[in-house]
Order: C-alpha cells, then sequence, then structure tokens
DNA sequence: GACTTAATTAAGTGATCAGCTAAATACAAA
DNA sequence: TTTGTATTTAGCTGATCACTTAATTAAGTC
C-alpha cells in the first residue's frame, strides 16, 4: 500500500495530524478513537509500511511518532505536479482566476 | 469521495500529472491507458467531484484541466501536519536525525 | 433523417479494505 | 510463575472500489 493510499482512509489521517503534534504510545491513540485496539494497530502498521510514522519500542509500549520524510515525498509530488501545472499554457487562465497568487 | 482517496489511485494520479502539464480531452487522456473509455471517464468524475480538475464543455469534447486549487487545499493539509511536527517537542531529536533541514 | 464520434450513465463482478472478536506475543509486577 | 497490561496477529464479514460490457446522450457529418 503506497503513500498516498495510506493517507486516504480519515482515521490514518488523524492519527498522521496527532502525530505531528507530539509522539504518542499505540494506546494512547487507540483512546483517542471510537474502534478497537487492532483497528489501530492494523491503522498503524500501514502508515509505517509506507514511511509516515516510525515506531520505538519502550518496554510493553509501542511509540509512534511522525516521520516527515514521509510527508516529504508527498509534499514532492504535488510541487512537482503544480510545477508542470505553471509552466503550462494554462498558466494565463490561472492568473485570470486566481490573480493573489504566491 | 475526497480529495485524499481520490488521488489515493494510481490511475487518477497519473491523470492528474498528465493534466499538469496541459489540458486535455477526455479521449485523448483514455488513448494514454490500456483501459477502457468509461472507466476513465469515472475517473474524471472522481477528480471533478474532489474539486482536483475542471471540466469544459466543447463541442462534443470535454476538455479537462488542472483545478490548482484542489492541490493547493492538499499541499495545505501536509504543510499544516509538518508545520506542527516542527513547531513540538520532537524538534530535539529531528536536529539529532536529520540536522541538514531547510 | 441516418450514421459516426465523443463521452457518459447503468448494471454487474472480483478484489481490496476497514472494522470486528478471539487468540497470541511480550513485557512488567506481584 | 501467575496475573495483568500493551500491542499485535489471525480470521472473518460487510462495504467500497476499480474495472468490465451494454445502453444512452449529445454533437458533428453526410
Amino acid at each position: 500500500m503506497d503513500r498516498f493510499t495510506a493517507l486516504a482512509d480519515p482515521t490514518r489521517r488523524r492519527i498522521v495530524e496527532m502525530l505531528g503534534q507530539r509522539a504518542m504510545a499505540a494506546g494512547e491513540i487507540t483512546a483517542q478513537f471510537g474502534m478497537s485496539a487492532p483497528a489501530i494497530s492494523q491503522h498503524l502498521k500501514v502508515l509505517k509500511e509506507a514511511g509516515l510514522v516510525s515506531v520505538e519500542v519502550s518496554g510493553q509500549r509501542r511509540i509512534y511518532r511522525l516521520d516527515p520524510n514521509g510527508l516529504d515525498a508527498f509534499d514532492a509530488w504535488v510541487r512537482q505536479v503544480r510545477g508542470f501545472w505553471n509552466a503550462g499554457l494554462d498558466r494565463l487562465e490561472r492568473e485570470l482566476t486566481k490573480p493573489d497568487d504566491e
């Protein structure tokens, strides 16, 4: 499952948002949702495999934290597409419809 | 179907990439894929409803173009999450693991 | 009007996914 | 080593999704 698909799910997106603020243990994350622990665990697995979060084992807890590199790659794609778009012929129309850019 | 889910599909992502370079008719897009016209049409519908592309009817053709606002909103989410992360307590560790940032 | 071209809508199907409960693993505490 | 706590793995199920072919809408051409 790729990075984009990983972020398609709203629960996983909320997890990423939460980890953007601070690192959290799996159980701590679970407590924020009305959902079973296995469900969250699976979501965390997906995010981990997508390179969006990393885990640190601490005793019987797993501390999850945001992996900013994962988000970087995501951002890079957007920039690239928009870069092409900026360079394209559509630029004229863009300046007409949204002049207060950048 | 939200913006994130719309971009989860690789075919739709490729369409967005293509439209980033120039506006294209539906049939023109279909020709780039080994896939039926209805399949592409459905993908375009999803992208349109997600605010990622716009359509202009020109005779019997539908010209699709990238809607940069959609990508902006998308990008904004990524930046916001990373922004929180940059401001968070994890910053110390971040500077240790990736000192050459920004 | 009849035919072709461009594209969409309709209806169906196999695959994937997000959630569940139950069971397993692993560490901590007693 | 028994019990409890934190988390994951296994197995199941209903829902959603990405395709398909067939039918439909709409516009250009003869």
